[in-house]
RNA sequence: CGGGGUGUAGCGCAGUUUGGUAGCGCGUCUCGUUCGGGACGAGAAGGUCGGAGGUUCAAAUCCUCUCACCCCGACCA
């Protein structure tokens, strides 16, 4: 490994001759001459192994970074802002955006080290068009599951057609071709492309595009369990996922997840830990658990219906009042003092035993999810139809948990442990509309029932909240944190192999349905990410290891052939140990460099000038110290530069 | 798709209430003086005022329609 091996995601590359006198075929009409340029690529006359890896020179002013004194007036997010003044995107629609050069370099480092990593978990690259043919999502239903957010175009024959958002349904249908024997399976294959998604609403810059790029990759198995089982593929994934995010210089966190509408059994989402993250996760500090609002469980809570009322039962007149936060002010109770009861009804086609609606009752504090009623009623649920509910009676907005014993056809009722405590008196809905009543006791008011398990439920119904106990340790309760999901992988079970008749003859000659897992990492996003974790009030902070370049070599005096000559020596020694280096070379006023370097954000900063020279070195600069940086002897800035990117 | 907001020079904005022929700062170009954290002076270029209709002697400004972009929500890599 070479000493700047450590930097990791450079792509090692085939030694190249140095331009030779006269390569630089068109003279620069200002600023300093390098003479032949060092960088400019030169094909190879044969093919060559890989003897060693060099970094590239690329000068300021011969490329295109266009950095902005002042941010556009759209952009809000930290990464957006930055990305934009620092010149690494520029906007072209909503949602849409051109990749300057640094930030393509950037992408380019990312993409290598997911590459490197899902190449070393076993999977294979390879490339699948971005135009799709619409009968494909025809065959999933996923033309209408994901409805708008498809892009959709017709060709000149008027073919429906769509520019792929996920490729589940385009590998698959290659592979039901292509696979004609277990003996083929494992298998994982992926991809770093574009995708399209015509989200309803772009935002935040890079963060949520229409545009945008992924690595999607795709396993399939035979088996769940054991050797060449999903679950082995799925472990080395989340394995490869760690070190892609680790070896990009990133603070995550692994979440358990709801695996969505992409459907699937288990989930796994790679959260970039930072303030401005769109999401909000709950975490364990005592176990590690970690898992998304929706998703995370919550600890085991006392609960009774037992006990005494405590007061009577009183109706209210609560007019135009549905809500609970008006309806608790108004009777002078806080929220968590009220019972919220959602009416659910069984999910389009699901086999729900006979059951017409499922009462799903919480805290007035707390939301109902209906991934965990799910869970604990054994079938999926949705939130009631409104006008169907009126109908059968429910006062909707003033449902009480008594709304179950008479609903006609019956109604299941799920109760959620700190909703179901008996020795308190709760206000509640009055099932009528417009009143609402105190004084609610479980076993006064609603009695016998409470103790039939078929009617009624007690189970964790809600999303979990800051302050929850822990379900991982006891007495420790869960703290939220903000991130950015960059990745998530997913279990999918057979859901596509099914839809589109993916089965192979097992060994023994049984058809049996393909397992597949699907793995994606937004890369750009992934880009964004990074800034919205690492930036300060001056600018982008780049991990070393998907930094546009190692090091900015700033000259304070381009006119000067002495700089430049030191310069130029300097450029080519760190590229020599590996180091990416760009040369500010523009004739600029040291302000505006200087600024320049903080906004775009490079690693290292290196100073040419007139001091430090007269002292024999030139001015390191970590981009996190503080100050001018210090002064390091020309024939040391080598080792220094390694050391500062590899702290 | 609901709610809010903005479109005037590359970027940031004023001008719109009360119609009178477009302005400021930054940036760009030229010359000079400068040169270690976004210099100074002098000069210059650059705008179908998002678009289309309409009212008017006259529209950035008033009316109608439309498009785009941003923010909050619903939805999500």
């Amino acid at each position: 490994m070479d000493p700047a091996g450590a930097l990791a995601g450079r792509r090692p590359r085939r030694t190249r001759p140095r331009g030779g006198p006269g390569t630089d075929r068109y003279p620069r009409s200002r600023g300093l001459d390098f003479g032949p340029m060092a960088s400019t690529p030169t094909a190879p006359t044969s093919w060559s192994p890989r003897t060693r890896s060099r970094g590239e020179i690329a000068r300021w002013s011969r490329t295109m970074i266009p950095t902005l004194r002042e941010a556009p007036a759209e952009a809000t997010t930290p990464s957006h802002r930055l990305l934009l003044r620092a010149g690494y995107i520029r906007q072209v629609a909503a949602g849409v955006y051109d990749y300057l050069p640094l930030a393509w370099r950037s992408l380019t480092k990312i993409a290598q080290i997911v590459r490197e990593e899902m190449n070393g978990a076993g999977a294979s690259e390879m490339l699948m068009p971005a135009l799709v043919a619409m009968e494909l999502f025809e065959e999933t239903g996923r033309a209408q599951d994901y409805g708008d957010d498809l892009f959709r175009l017709k060709d000149r024959h008027g073919r429906p057609t769509a520019l792929g958002p996920t490729h589940e349904e385009v590998i698959t249908a290659f592979l039901r071709d292509a696979v004609t024997s277990y003996r083929q399976l494992p298998l994982a294959l992926y991809q770093i492309q574009t995708k399209f998604r015509d989200e309803p609403r772009p935002r935040a810059g890079l963060l949520r595009c229409r545009e945008f790029i992924m690595k999607d990759a795709y396993s399939f198995h035979l088996n769940v369990e054991g050797p060449g089982g999903l679950n082995e593929t799925y472990d080395a994934m989340y394995k490869a996922y760690c070190n892609v995010f680790s070896r990009c210089g990133l603070d995550f966190t692994v979440v358990e997840a709801e695996s969505g509408p992409i459907g699937g059994s288990a989930s796994h989402e790679f959260m970039v830990n930072c303030e401005t993250g769109e999401d909000t996760i709950l975490r364990c500090p005592a176990s590690g658990y970690a898992a998304n609002v929706e998703k995370c469980e919550i600890g085991a809570r006392a609960w009774s219906f037992e006990g005494a009322a405590a007061a009577p039962l009183a109706k209210v007149h609560t007019p135009g009042m549905p809500g609970i936060e008006t309806v608790a002010s108004f009777l002078g109770v806080e929220a968590a003092g009220m019972l919220k009861t959602i009416v659910l009804e069984p999910a389009p086609g699901v086999d729900s035993g006979g059951v017409a609606w499922v009462l799903a009752v919480v805290r007035g504090d707390h939301e109902v999810n209906t991934g965990k009623v799910r869970d604990a009623i054994g079938f999926k649920v949705v939130l009631a139809d409104e006008k169907k509910a009126r109908a059968a009676g429910f006062a909707i907005g003033y449902v009480s948990p008594r709304a179950a014993a008479a609903a006609p056809g019956g109604a299941l009722l799920v109760v959620d442990p700190d909703a179901a405590q008996g020795d308190l008196a709760w206000a509640t809905g009055a099932d009528e509309p417009n009143h609402h009543v105190t004084g609610f006791s479980w076993s006064r008011d609603l009695g016998a029932p409470t103790a039939d398990a078929r009617y009624v439920k007690v189970a964790d119904a809600r999303n979990a909240v800051v302050g929850d106990p822990s379900p991982r340790a006891k007495g420790s309760t869960l703290v939220a944190q903000r991130g950015l999901e960059t990745g998530h992988i997913f279990k999918l079970g057979t859901k596509y192999s099914d839809a589109m008749g993916f089965a192979v003859m097992d060994e023994g000659q049984q058809k049996s349905s393909v397992i597949m897992g699907c793995y994606g990492i937004g890369v750009s996003r992934t880009m964004a990410a990074c800034v919205e974790m690492s930036h300060d009030e001056n600018g982008i902070i780049w991990p070393a290891a998907i930094a546009p370049y190692h090091a900015l070599l700033v000259l304070m005096k381009p006119a000067d052939a002495e700089h430049a000559r030191v310069a130029e020596s300097l450029a080519g020694e760190l590229a020599d140990a590996g180091l990416d280096v760009l040369i500010d070379d523009r004739d600029e006023r040291p302000g505006v460099k200087f600024k320049d370097a903080d906004l775009v954000g490079l690693p290292v900063r290196i100073t040419i000038g007139e001091k430090a020279l007269a002292a024999g070195g030139v001015e390191l600069k970590g981009r996190r110290d503080p100050g001018k940086g210090e002064v390091v002897p020309l024939d040391q800035v080598r080792e220094r530069c390694l050391a500062a990117l590899t702290a």
